[in-house]
DNA sequence: TCCATAATCTGGTATATACCAGATTGGAGC
DNA sequence: GCTCCAATCTGGTATATACCAGATTATGGA
């Protein structure tokens, strides 16, 4: 039944890939359910989701937990180093953007994050954790610990917008300088319940660690990204 | 068998993750086959496989194409926007950094690098092709597209060590400006064949884009990194 | 018209079983 | 001690077959 010279999986995914351009599937349009593609392209279930995956992987198409495969999204380009808010890039670029806050608390400063913010364990902390969406697809979850002693009262307004914009206007909060880390890494609990995808999903985790001009921790983003939802572009150097 | 509550792939994982601390498995070691395991954990070689999967994608373990799986080894942390050789802040970290060029060659400008680089396609341009190991795993392909008019002859030189420290020194060449882009991908092709891992291995992509003081094309360097090889950590603003 | 519920459809999980190809190992012969 | 080759071990691929749980859709009654 095989070809030998390349795996049937292998064969699958490239069948796949031309048959989605020639029926001009476009973004976030469903594929036919797995049932129906293995029986049209003459294999069984586990195989032709082997070649899925692939494309998964490839960021072709991406899966809604149990509801099927679609098409998935051009890129949204990002720079983490550029102070300018989610809603601002994503509009830029044409595309719609959304902010749900699943909660906000003001707790206190764990071990981990004394560590790197410099300040004592169990010194009060705000937490926001949110959920953004672009064109109505959840791309990321982010959270947000922020010093209460630079924002007092921050909890109490509206974070379903810019953090950032809020922190500059209401209380002239610029961050001087940051340490940023970006690595990929695999979505599991919390975070790949709240994106709805499953345990193990592909990911890409954005820390940014802010702190003002008295060299005082200002903030830490933690941002757990979908794998194929971004590409981070940046500039560095002269001339802009 | 299964209790429902939690799938017996996500309940192996937890038990390999656990018996892989109690064993004090550590960097590089093997682990017992997947026949082994499977026994050993009272369960199928597909469904140990779907756990080990998991841990893969968790960065824990990593394959080497037929031979077994092993531990995977510290992150290496990378800064994309610094001018630091290979050689360097590999040794800096404590792990032993080795580059073998696959292949060079003077070759002609294809449209898609001239679009980037503002030179006409089918202006000469280097092109070498590299593979890069810590600690004798090669975690990284990289190809150079170089500006000859920049730095003619280079090719006759060895490039198993930094190209950017040659520039440098024989050349007199600095970047003065760059654009990077940086995105999970799926390894493939070349890439995959190159670093000796599956189709479909989880990847980051990061470019460079190097001009130098005039605003002309010096360099463009296109990376595959393994997912779990890196960490990206770049310092943004004031103070150092 | 609306809402609750049942039927159905979807992908997710799990097991059993082959065979293949590359990598490693072991042993025979020099 | 060495080389070469065969046996063996490894993960990779492929098929068949269930059943489950969440999501969607159809249905029927208020």
């Amino acid at each position: 039944m095989s070809r030998a010279e390349y795996p049937v999986y292998l064969q699958l995914r490239d069948r796949l890939w031309t048959w989605i351009e020639q029926e001009q599937l476009c973004s976030q349009q469903k594929l036919p359910s797995e049932r129906e593609l293995s029986e049209r392209f003459g294999t069984t279930r586990v195989t032709i989701r082997q070649a899925l995956s692939q494309l998964e992987a490839e960021g072709l198409i991406f899966r809604s937990n149990r509801r099927g495969w679609y098409i998935t999204p051009e890129r949204l380009r990002y720079d983490p180093s550029r102070d300018i808010g989610f809603n601002h890039y994503v509009t830029e670029q044409g595309f719609s953007p959304r902010t749900e806050t699943l909660f906000k608390e003001l707790t206190e400063m764990p071990p981990w994050l004394s560590e790197i913010s410099g300040l004592p364990v169990g010194t009060p902390i705000y937490h926001v954790f949110r959920r953004r969406y672009v064109n109505e697809r959840g791309l990321l979850v982010e959270h947000n610990f922020i010093n209460p002693a630079k924002c007092p009262g921050l909890l109490s307004e509206s974070t379903d917008l810019s953090i950032w914009k809020m922190l500059k206007e209401q209380y002239d909060l610029v961050p001087d300088h940051r340490d940023i880390e970006i690595y990929p890494l695999a979505l599991k609990g919390l975070e790949a319940e709240s994106l709805n995808v499953n345990q193990g999903t592909a990911g890409l985790y954005i820390h940014r660690l802010s702190f003002d001009q008295e060299g005082e921790f200002l903030e830490l983003d933690r941002e757990y990204w979908l794998h194929d939802a971004l590409k981070i572009s940046v500039h560095v150097g002269s001339r802009h």
